[in-house]
DNA sequence: GGCAATATTTTACGCGCGTAAAGAATATGA
DNA sequence: TCATATTCTTTACGCGCGTAAAATATTGCC
């Protein structure tokens, strides 16, 4: 805002008459210093417009102020909502959040790693791909930098995990079809890239028995994160080529839901909870777009305000702590019924 | 791999026997080392894993690799499939791309740009909110940063601007939808934020003239980014309070027309082609999701990978130049009719 | 006003690397 | 083979800041 551009903290010490090892306290810890001193920095703070070079504070200190994010696929919004509500917290600890993508890619995932390794971040909070990651190298990644794992488990890796309680979701909306209707189908792919989808499936399984009923297996061929495609794809094909057991299908994921309510629209089949529907098509996870399918999509939302939360707050206080967590901790969150017109 | 811990190119010089000077030179551009001790370098990383620090690199270089990428809004699924595009071509180019997304907010915009600043970016791609920006901070900013605008363009802002030719891109929808059906309305926000969205309500009314037809605008309240919502919702209102002078509506965004579609499928209105149905919807973007809404969403797709490597090549030729654009380039791209059963 | 406790200044070094200059080594070509 | 052009090594300095130690200044308190 004034003349002399200042180049750094030594040019600043000049014009505030603060001197630069006061400065340098200062701007680690404002509160460090006395509120006169305070006061008569951030006077000058506000007519001269310096800031700290980045590079040559990151130098210097023990740990930086960046904590990596990286999630599986951000052009999923699931992630990318998680990303931001993460995102805002780490901010709000006065830390430095820096998002990656692994973009369905076990390579680009340990690319990810690899190049938040080389900004030496304070900790990493890690959503990896899950079965499709390269477990030996997430794990070594985990051994040199603090890393919490959620939403999706690598088992053992990272100092803890956060997750949904795939059993206590799947049960809910299980226990719900079955009170009101028939008892679903179980609607997936054959070799699922995500633990949680092979949780869900035991799950499934499981609650059916439970409740005296036959548990019934749709598994689909399909690879990669286009889900959409193959809940259409393959939804059209069970539509019209199978004879299902019942009137209803439950989705391994909201994002397969979305492609089969497509291919049950497309193939005039009615959905829906009144008498004129054929079917029933509920999901998991209550995707952003799950308000909009038509009918809307019946399924369970994951508390992933809850996972963020204490995601951050664990990386955090491992952070503070300076060293390792004495047991990996391992904390799933129950999902909520989300009740619409598809099931 | 092996035992002592290398901690600076000082030890890695020690153990590859080549002087940290050229050792510097390599990690700055491999091919400018002889190729005999490239190749010792080269065997020597194979055995030792040694990276430079990259905060004394960035410290002492002129111009770092970073290449800053701002989004409006990494929810939406349309950018996020820009900004991984975007993404991929700047690491191609051996450049580190840093992204960061608005949120939908002009301060987190803002916020955004002086993160970004503090990392000494060599560039930023930047796709502003628009009519929301906070223009005389962002111009401050791109005064400072050499900065291409994509998506949305603020008037003289950056050297440069890669859109999309909403003049065009309405003139094939509308001249579709007239050709084949009842000429449609336009459905949109009063208050867009977007300057897309005024060019395409503008193109949408010229496109109409010129076919002599008489263009009916329906502006909808809402404020924000979600579209989706504000379309059902008035699309909800418009299609049971309100008369339509024609069977046929044009939506400023994909984004609304799902919110639409879904709200005409709550309101049995049947939306396609065929003769049972009695409404037509159409929309613009070719959203992801837009294959999967019910019917499929007939939509105009945009050119993105055209603009991405368009805005990547600029900023990256404004880089290699050292020095501003001579006159701001503004290049749009044209869009592709995608027909599909809404209309 | 005087003392102890606390805060700031002064001085100095180190972080890891870019880079310039001069001399030594190596490659190139006739 | 030798002269020449390249490339490499050695030496040295600087980047902007963290931080330690000792000296000095300021504050709070009775």
């Amino acid at each position: 805002m004034s003349d002399p551009k200042i180049r750094n903290m030594e040019g600043f010490a000049a014009v505030s008459g603060i001197s630069r090892p006061t400065l340098s306290k200062y701007f680690n810890d404002p509160e460090s210093v006395r509120k006169s001193t305070r006061e008569k920095i951030e006077a000058a703070l506000e007519k001269h417009d310096y800031r700290p070079n980045i590079y040559a504070v990151n130098q210097n200190r023990r740990q930086t102020k960046n904590i990596g994010l990286v999630v599986p696929n951000l052009t999923d919004p699931f992630f990318a909502g998680i990303a931001r509500t993460i995102e805002g917290l780490i901010v709000k600890a006065g830390f430095n959040p820096l998002l990656l993508s692994s973009h369905g890619g076990p390579a680009q995932e340990i690319t990810n790693l690899e190049s938040l390794r080389s900004i030496k971040p304070a900790g990493v909070l890690l959503a990896p791909l899950g079965r499709a990651s390269l477990e030996d190298q997430v794990a070594a990644f985990a051994g040199e930098v603090p890393t919490v794992l959620f939403d999706a488990n690598l088992e053992g890796i990272g100092e803890a995990f956060f997750g949904s309680d795939n059993n206590q979701s799947i049960n809910l909306i299980v226990d719900y079809l079955c009170r009101s209707g028939e008892p679903p189908v179980f609607f997936e792919l054959k070799t699922p890239i995500n633990p949680n989808a092979c949780k869900r499936r035991t799950a499934y399984i499981a609650a059916m028995e439970k409740l005296g009923h036959e548990p019934h297996l749709i598994q689909v061929e399909g690879q990669g994160w286009n889900f959409e495609e193959i809940g259409f794809r393959e939804g059209a094909r069970i539509l019209t080529k199978q004879k299902l057991p019942t009137n209803t299908i439950l989705c391994s994921n909201d994002r397969l839901a979305i492609g089969l309510l497509s291919a049950a629209f497309e193939n005039g089949i009615k959905v829906g909870l009144d008498a004129s529907a054929s079917l029933r098509i509920a999901g998991h996870d209550d995707h952003p777009f799950s308000r909009f399918t038509c009918p809307s999509l019946t399924t369970v939302s994951q508390d992933y305000d809850a996972i963020a939360a204490r995601g951050v707050e664990t990386i955090l206080s491992l952070i503070e702590s300076e060293n390792r967590i004495e047991r990996r901790e391992e904390t799933l969150f129950e999902g909520k019924l989300v009740m619409r017109g598809s099931a």
